[in-house]
RNA sequence: UCCUCGAUAGCUCAGCGGUAGAGCAUCCGGCUGUUAACCGGAGGGUCGUAGGUUCGAAUCCUACUCGGGGAGCCA
């Protein structure tokens, strides 16, 4: 029985002979030598078949075989100068697992529509495989981060009765007789898992039914949604900027293969060290006017101020303390200045735009109801929030940090789409 | 929802009032080191849909459908 083993191991069988189990990537041919370009999910190798030393038969499979057919190669293993791995696999058998005839995603170029309708196809090309693999990495980074840091995962649900924020379209659905709303935000159930275990932290998908349609949003996204009991404003930040710089760290030394197939410029991560800078609203506002910007205090950012902002620095800017009124409910003004939230706004260089938001939460009860009130809230709906700060409330803060941004962000990626293996898109559903 | 751009072969596009084109993919043939291989040949089209202008419309006009990019909202 010959040994099977996988193209990201092919280095340790020099000499022997191996079997490759994958697809046909791509095929060249002459009359009497056919180069089968083989991959596996682990990588890709060269497979080359000769006429003089394979029988008849044998050889004109790997003349006929088409792309992204199934096959099993075996082969013996050589060193090969002239190979980008390295290695190449001399032919001496080949297995046609399953025929592919007529593959629609060529080597060619194609239209992002095309590709979309073709996802399931799109995302075995090397560019999205390398995506898919450094979304895989950012999230074990971000679990590894957690575990040495003393979090605990706590998974809030997707199904709730009401919004979290009570601004975004929701999407609506039934609960049996109940009306159902599919998650926005995890927050408010990371607070009273954070009361019960101190830190903790959520990974999943979150809903907006919002007819958003940028590069940067989509419909469903993933949000890592940290909570940190008796943790300050300042504690916050310094918490987001070390996250932050272990993901970052952790890509540029376990993804270096994937950075080079999607031609990422690696000198604009390596400068992602902390601490990251922080400007205040006051300052960001100011700095605004004075570079041209027709903006005043009290308004929110817009995407090309966010851009400018972050076009300054060579890595993440945080901009905290923004004004209470056009933040969530549920943010802790700052005591010296209660015109201002305990809050802030991370964002991405090179124009990515905000990838976390975080703040301190109200923990004092009389406030919070008061805010409730304000923003016209069924209390009804949020007694079980409210019994927070009834029973042991103390200060607490967090965060949430979209994952497709992330992921486009250190990819350098042109769309948030690309970062999810199937992107839901405003008018897109399928596949 | 608003602004803007687009829809021609399986794919990417050219043609912009006068007989529907190219490259790639597919099929056939050639080539012993190819790297989106190359060379020769073949098949492949209700020019998004519906109206209108014109002797004549892929081309000009109107509406609709579908999609891209951006704004707002946010992560």
């Amino acid at each position: 029985m010959t040994t099977k083993t996988s193209i990201d191991h092919i280095g340790d069988y020099v000499g022997q002979t191996v079997c490759l189990e994958g697809w046909l990537y791509n095929k060249r041919s002459s009359g009497k030598i056919v180069f089968l370009q083989l991959r596996d999910g682990s990588g890709w190798i060269q497979c080359v078949a000769v006429r003089s030393e394979l029988p008849e038969a044998q050889f004109s499979a790997c003349q006929n075989v088409t792309q992204e057919s199934s096959l099993r190669v075996t082969g013996t293993v050589r060193a090969e100068a002239r190979s980008q791995s390295g290695y190449e696999m001399s032919i001496e058998s080949v297995e046609i697992v399953g025929h592919a005839s007529d593959y629609p995603v060529t080597l060619k170029e194609h239209g992002v529509d095309f590709l979309l309708d073709h996802r399931h196809l799109w995302i075995r090309t090397p560019r999205q495989r390398s995506i898919l693999k450094i979304r895989s990495e950012i999230l074990l980074a971000m679990t590894e981060f957690f575990a040495n840091n003393g979090f605990t995962r706590v998974d809030p649900p997707i199904l709730t009765p009401t919004s979290c924020e009570g601004t975004s379209e929701l999407f609506h659905t039934k609960y049996f007789e109940e009306d159902a709303f599919l998650t926005q935000s995890g927050q408010m159930y990371m607070e009273a898992a954070a009361m019960a275990l101190g830190k903790v932290y959520s990974m999943g998908p979150t809903f907006r039914a919002e007819k958003s349609k940028t590069r940067r949003h989509l419909i469903e996204f993933w949000m890592i949604e940290p909570e940190m009991a008796y943790v300050t404003h300042a504690q916050n930040l310094e918490v987001q900027e070390q996250f932050i710089s272990h993901i970052v760290q952790h890509v540029l030394e376990n993804c270096s293969a994937e950075l080079h197939v999607l031609e990422r410029d690696v000198s604009k991560l390596t400068s992602v060290t902390t601490p990251f800078p922080r400007l205040t609203y006051d300052d960001a506002i100011a700095w605004l006017q004075e570079n041209g910007h027709e903006i005043s205090w009290g308004e929110d950012f817009g995407a090309p101020h966010e851009a400018a902002i972050a076009s300054a620095y060579d890595r993440p800017v945080f901009i905290e303390k923004f004004p209470t009124a056009i933040k969530a409910f549920y943010m802790q003004p700052d005591p010296d200045r209660p015109e201002v939230a305990l809050c802030a706004d991370l964002l991405a260089p090179e124009g990515y735009g905000e990838i976390v938001g975080g703040s301190e939460r109200i923990h004092d009860y009389n406030l919070l109801l008061k805010r409730f009130e304000e923003h016209h809230l069924p209390l009804e709906d949020y007694q079980w929030y409210l019994d927070l700060r009834r029973y042991g409330s103390v200060p607490h803060s967090g965060f949430g940090i979209g994952l497709e941004r992330t992921v486009a962000w250190i990819c350098g990626l042109e769309h948030v789409r690309e970062a999810s293996a199937f992107p839901r898109m405003l008018y897109r559903l399928t596949p």
